[in-house]
DNA sequence: TAAAATGCATGT
DNA sequence: CATGCATTTTAC
């Protein structure tokens, strides 16, 4: 007897069936292999959650109706991981199990998986010298203790070395390891630096960008137990890793570690789960840190690796910061580029020194909110502390007055919190400098563009160049930026985003990073106004302080991490007939509905609503979503709600 | 998709 | 209150 979870999208049937095995299968079938099966009297794919002697079903089981092969894709650990993925995010096992296990291609399966002929020795403890705890947590590793650690690296960090460190160190004690990094560009310098310390074999790579016959012979080279370390983007946080001793997530405010696929899991809640089911060691690590890094640090479930103020001192480049009535440069090239004095002096100094400059400026398009015209704090609902904006749609009368996007309360007067304003204005929207403006401030200097539009460059020369990037697509510069410029940050912290702040803090702190020491000639120069608490953070170099502020403003506010949201997304009717089923948790808050800004493909009109919980409730939460969603899919509901645990953006 | 379960009218 | 037929439910 075989136990089945089948490939249906439909919530009522999320768990397994039984079939029986066929005499002719019974030596092919394995646990946790792919299956076809006869279900509602269709062929429908499956995977064998389990194999077992007797079932609990009543009438005469179906046999298996094919056995493409019995590889063993999913192993007891994963299967466990998918099950409590689903529940948390009120998704789906095969939801789930999409994006845990690549497409199969037979001819991968065919090849034989090389294995490594040596396990690594421990590696050298230096490099994690500079952190207090950092020689201490590589022997934890190697001892096979699951040591939890948020780590945050020094500015100039070889990063993809020290992560690679952690993963030879695991491996030295035959425990595998997985790191998961935002995007392919960080993924290619973890690749090299495994290659370095790593032994052939020993590790694979899964990313999105190979091709289907590739991905599945890397996933089988974990599978098989060949590799027992794992790098990768997102979808490798499902990755079958061996003996898993270690978990890492690399930057974890990048959004790109939201998977965008339902039920929407998150690389960093995800590796957390599976670090306590395995009960393995944890670095949840970054340049920067996120309100949730701080949440597990204060909640004494990680610990901090961070080094003293002295050594973050040798490491750090000179950070200034211009307020708003910044002097605008008497060269009128640099005014026209609208370039502060002192930035364009510092890039100026840094390129006759021989060094490149880089240049960060956010991308376009970011939406328009509403802020405090005094004070420019992002304005907040009086209500439920949600984000103030103009509706798309007219109100009552045809006014189009300032409402919040959460609960849809007018804002009928506006008292800021922070200076007492009562006017608001509309957020700068991000408008990238050009190029071009930036040639003209500088003439002579050969210019660099690096962004998703003209391409992203890995690494540039060491050599005096201006190097215009957006954020995330900063290269890296041979030994380090002489200064670095980090403007429009109206644009960044002005968002009404809850994560505006810490998000633009990750930013600029990623590109700073590449900037020389201080002691070496690096500068950075920041177009913000010297008293805002993100800008403070920067130039004291000190993002645990941002992040363990802005988890008690959020803890204040009842914001995530300190509570958990889930966002419902549907036509009014859909949503009516959802909430009505809906039996909400202890202490939830429902608010809304506001209206949904159509999606492409999308017709009729879309609301959304917002249930908050306090966060030990979260579970509570996701179970009575799962419960409604199994309901309507039983009823045959035809209109689907959109339902999203802990959205990135409660914009 | 098809078998099983349920609902319902009809005739005794 | 059996019987036959239509409709709904289930999904192994």
């Amino acid at each position: 007897m075989a136990r089945v979870v089948v490939d249906v999208p439909l919530a009522h049937l999320d768990r397994p069936f039984d079939y029986a095995v066929p005499d002719q299968l019974a030596d092919t079938v394995q646990a946790g292999c792919r299956v076809r099966v006869r279900f509602h009297g269709r062929l429908v794919d499956g995977v064998v959650w389990e194999l077992g002697d007797s079932t609990d079903f009543a009438g005469s089981l179906q046999p298996l109706s094919h056995v493409p092969s019995g590889e063993p894709v999913l192993t007891p650990q994963v299967a466990q991981l998918v099950r409590t993925v689903a529940d948390r995010y009120a998704g789906t096992a095969s939801d789930v199990l999409r994006l845990a296990l690549p497409p199969r291609r037979a001819a991968a399966e065919k090849r034989p998986t090389p294995t490594p002929d040596h396990l690594p020795d421990p590696p050298d403890p230096a490099g994690f010298a500079r952190y207090q705890a950092g020689p201490a947590l590589l022997e934890a590793l190697a001892e096979g203790r699951p040591a939890r650690a948020v780590w945050t690296a020094l500015p100039g960090e070889d990063w993809p070395t020290r992560l690679v460190e952690l993963c030879r160190a695991a491996l030295s004690g035959r425990r595998g390891a997985l790191v998961v990094v935002p995007d392919g560009k960080d993924l290619d310098r973890l690749t090299a630096a495994a290659a370095r310390l790593l032994p052939a074999h020993a590790y694979t790579v899964l990313r999105a960008d190979d091709s289907p016959e590739k991905r599945y012979r890397q996933f089988l080279a974990a599978s098989r137990g060949a590799a027992q370390v794992v790098l990768g983007t997102r979808a490798a946080m499902f990755a079958p890793v061996r003996d898993l001793g270690l978990v890492v997530v690399w930057d974890d405010g990048d959004d790109l570690h939201s998977d965008e696929r339902a039920p929407y899991p998150h690389a960093r809640d995800v590796l957390v789960q599976r670090a306590w089911l395995d009960n393995c060691a944890a670095v949840v690590a970054g340049t920067s840190r996120t309100a949730e890094a701080a949440l597990l640090v204060e909640s004494g479930w990680a610990h901090e690796l961070v080094a003293d103020r002295a050594v973050l001192r040798a490491a750090a480049p000179r950070v200034r910061a211009l307020g708003e009535d910044f002097e605008l440069a008497r060269d009128p090239a640099a005014r026209s580029a609208r370039l502060p004095s002192l930035a364009h002096e510092t890039a100026r100094r840094a390129l006759a020194a021989g060094t490149p400059v880089l240049v960060q400026v956010p991308r376009r398009g970011y939406v328009p909110s509403l802020a405090c015209a005094r004070c420019r704090a992002p304005a907040r609902c009086a209500h439920c502390a949600g984000p103030l904006g103009i509706s798309p749609r007219p109100g009552p009368g045809g006014a189009r007055i300032p409402a919040c996007r959460w609960c849809a309360r007018p804002a009928a007067t506006f008292d800021c919190p922070h200076c007492h304003g009562t006017k608001l204005r509309a957020s700068v929207v991000g408008e990238s400098r050009t190029a071009e403006e930036l040639a003209r401030a500088f003439p002579g200097a050969s210019v660099r563009t690096s962004g998703s539009t003209s391409g992203v460059l890995a690494t540039v020369p060491s050599g005096p160049a201006l190097v215009v990037a957006t954020p995330g697509a900063e290269p890296v510069a041979e030994g380090g930026y002489g200064a670095a410029l980090l403007l429009d940050s109206w644009a960044l912290l002005g968002r009404a985003d809850l994560r505006a702040g810490e998000e633009t803090l990750r930013r600029w702190m990623n590109a700073a990073a590449l900037v020389r020491p201080a002691s070496d000639g690096g500068h950075v120069i920041v177009a913000a106004d010297a008293a805002h608490p993100v800008v403070q953070a920067l130039v004291r170099w000190d993002p645990g302080w941002l992040a363990a502020r802005e988890l008690a403003d959020r803890r204040e506010l009842g914001f995530p991490p300190a509570t958990r949201i889930a966002s419902l997304a549907g036509s009014p009717e859909a949503l009516a007939e959802f909430l009505d089923a809906l039996r909400l948790p202890d202490g939830a808050d429902l608010l809304g509905p506001v209206p949904e800004r159509p999606r492409p493909g999308q017709e009729g009109e879309r609301e959304r609503f917002l249930v908050r919980v306090p966060r030990s409730e979260g579970g509570a939460l996701a179970h009575a979503l799962t419960e409604v969603q199994g309901v309507r899919s039983a009823k045959k509901a035809l209109e689907h709600v959109r339902v999203q645990l802990d959205p990135l953006e409660l914009v």
